[in-house]
DNA sequence: CTTTAATTTTATCCTTTGGTAAAATATATC
DNA sequence: GATATATTTTACCAAAGGATAAAATTAAAG
């Protein structure tokens, strides 16, 4: 468990391979690719110590030492899994901008959070696992990275608040609230499947769900 | 990972040791609560394939063999666990009443599940991993047990609706985001850590949470 | 005190797991 | 098509991990 020597994150496309010749051949583009889809599906159902490279290697329909070829450890395939989620988790918390009505840049924050939930499901139970496990490996981004984007965004939101645009609201809760709710839907989607048989693939049950939490938050919130 | 014969939640007050002469006798006690306690905070931290016996073992100051004499099994000790946490989870969503006015009885609910992410952050994380990884163990008690109780609540508070005294919500989405954002503070502690610096153990941080939470739901929910 | 039963320790087993070495095969370049 | 390079396979290894056996110790009962 020395897994975490600082996280590279923005910048630095790639971990392994530092400075090598002729990166990129077809052959591994595609291979790359397979291996961080199945080491993402692995990943977010056993946690990063539960999974195997047996099991990843088996989902990609490759050897074990074939996948070590191209990733060099288990450690470093799972920095590069969370590089990637990481990247897309983050995207839309920025774009958040001041100069528009708070009720149209929050909802639109909260469609792009559900979004997400549904287009990449297993990479946010990556993202819930390595949080739920004490963040061994992204502690240090969230606290530098993502601790100065939320505190720039709180700002945006204490913006609207004094500007009476929303009812005074805590921004960091609401912030949290938010991640809380459209999260869920991908995090505990086997409880939701227990309970209603329905998953957010649904579009009927997306649009529902989306439109549900969109009207109880921004009533919530709203003046 | 063959975990998971089904589940014998209400009732059966220990897995193992079924019918046994002079059970729990003052060491007993003392040792299966002490290894439960490792146990859950090692899972909660790695899940159950990642979590070793070993591990456990020393949080609870005892050898794996000794251990191993209270619970016969990994898989025993884990399904001791989770019994113990899912008693406690289910409680407060039992103790709606439509008698009651909504306001007041959506808002104790939301206080004592605040109030269990207060008081079990570990548990409430075991139970996160358990279901984040698609819940190999507790799938037959959410498709049986829990989803009866979901039902007959929603019933519950489908009734406040056409009474007039809430506002036209899914029941089920209702329910779903007071466990999401409550549930939210203890399986993410480490990412508010990292944003806030607070934890809900700090009692002015876990009022203000509370009120927060409280008063953005109620108001998008009531009438 | 003994004698019996419960608890703990020590030694050990077998399987899984992350990782390596080196041979074999395929791909690309000239 | 020969040569060099990239990719894949096969055969392993050492450590970790769940579990058992049996001896040693401690506690309980008479």
């Amino acid at each position: 468990m020395t897994l975490n020597q600082g996280f590279p994150l923005p910048a630095e496309p790639d971990t392994d391979r530092a400075g090598e010749k002729r990166r990129d051949s077809r052959i591994q583009v595609r291979n790359r690719e397979k291996i961080l889809d199945a080491a993402t599906e692995i990943f977010s159902m056993y946690g990063y110590r539960g999974a195997t490279l047996d099991q990843i290697a088996e989902k990609a329909v490759m050897s074990k030492p074939n996948l070590l070829y191209y990733f060099s450890s288990k450690e470093k395939l799972y920095l590069a899994v969370l590089r990637d989620i990481l990247e897309i988790w983050l995207q839309p918390l920025k774009e958040l901008d001041e100069r528009e009505s708070p009720e149209r840049e929050i909802s639109a924050y909260i469609d792009q959070k559900i979004r997400f939930s549904q287009l990449y499901p297993t990479a946010s139970r990556v993202f819930a696992n390595e949080i739920v496990a004490g963040a061994p490996v992204l502690k240090p981004v969230l606290d530098s990275y993502l601790r100065d984007i939320v505190k720039k965004k709180a700002r945006v939101i204490r913006k609207w608040v004094k500007r009476g645009e929303l009812a005074d609201v805590d921004p960091y809760h609401l912030i949290m609230m938010i991640w809380a709710v459209t999260q869920h839907y991908a995090d505990f989607a086997v409880q939701i499947d227990s309970l209603l048989g329905k998953s957010l693939d649904d579009g009927r049950f997306y649009n529902q769900t989306r439109k549900h939490i969109k009207r109880i938050l921004m009533r919530g919130i709203l003046k």
